[in-house]
DNA sequence: TGTCAAGTTTAGAATATTTCTAAAATATTC
DNA sequence: GAATATTTTAGAAATATTCTAAACTTGACA
């Protein structure tokens, strides 16, 4: 386990005024466990929690997905049109992404350089810079 | 008009083995006459051909994008899930992405500098990259 | 120009993902 | 343990996109 151990599931999900449900500390066994990050889709994730017979309805999957985002917990990563990821790994980070097999990997904020950005449209503030880079297979 | 002008829009569908059609024509001067560039969904595009008196399906509207890509005179941008959006830009640039107001602005390529990319996963190959610096109004 | 084959458009159905709804279940508080 | 608030759920609805097969248009050629 990472440092998102059990206990400290619960606590974040405290702090983010969510009671600690079967589900939602299911879900977030399945989703924080494992040493590795992980990038998953709605569907994935329900999949994976009726394999590991956790009954946990697709509507709840969504909802939690949602608040887990919004607690700081995951990411929402857009590269694919009619399918959200959602990213374990909430630092500052970069994407390769595997167009053929739709497949994420983690790039470390530091392995890529962005010098200058331009100031941003009149009126606006800069939230977040999403760097996608596109792979195929060879 | 831009240089890419009426013929020269017949020219490119030539080129791609595309039939220069009523809806094709249509739908290439309603996207290139203009001189600024365009950033557009499939929903969009057919309501503003409906109210130039051009009369397409959505069905084709979605066929046409789809073909006016793969020719190379238009690119699909990434940037909201469950949405599309078709870029006339089809030159080396990156984008603002305005996440409340569903806007997308041209950042030329030379604006921004990456240094030092990471070496794609084994196997493949990097097609391209991107980059969305999403933007909220103040 | 008329005919034919190939390509294109279309309405509507189908699919896929996500959100909504309101009723039942569960958790928390006292 | 009862009362209250939150959560889950099945199924319906919404949304964007793709598919299908029939009708239509185009281009080639006699």
């Amino acid at each position: 386990m990472t440092d998102r151990s059990y206990s400290s599931i619960i606590e974040q999900l405290r702090n983010a005024n969510l009671r600690p449900t079967r589900q939602r500390m299911g879900l977030g066994r399945l989703l924080f466990s494992g040493d590795q990050q992980r990038h998953i889709t709605a569907d994935q994730l329900h999949l994976e929690a009726e394999n590991a017979g956790l009954s946990v309805s697709l509507a709840t999957v969504y909802n939690t997905l949602h608040q887990f985002c919004e607690a700081g917990l995951l990411r929402e990563v857009v590269v694919d049109p009619g399918r959200s990821y959602f990213d374990t790994n909430t630092g500052s980070h970069h994407h390769f992404f595997n167009v053929e097999r739709g497949e994420l990997t983690d790039i470390p904020a530091e392995l890529i350089n962005v010098a200058s950005l331009p100031s941003p449209p009149l009126g606006t503030q800069i939230d977040r810079v999403d760097i996608v880079v596109r792979v195929r297979n060879d």
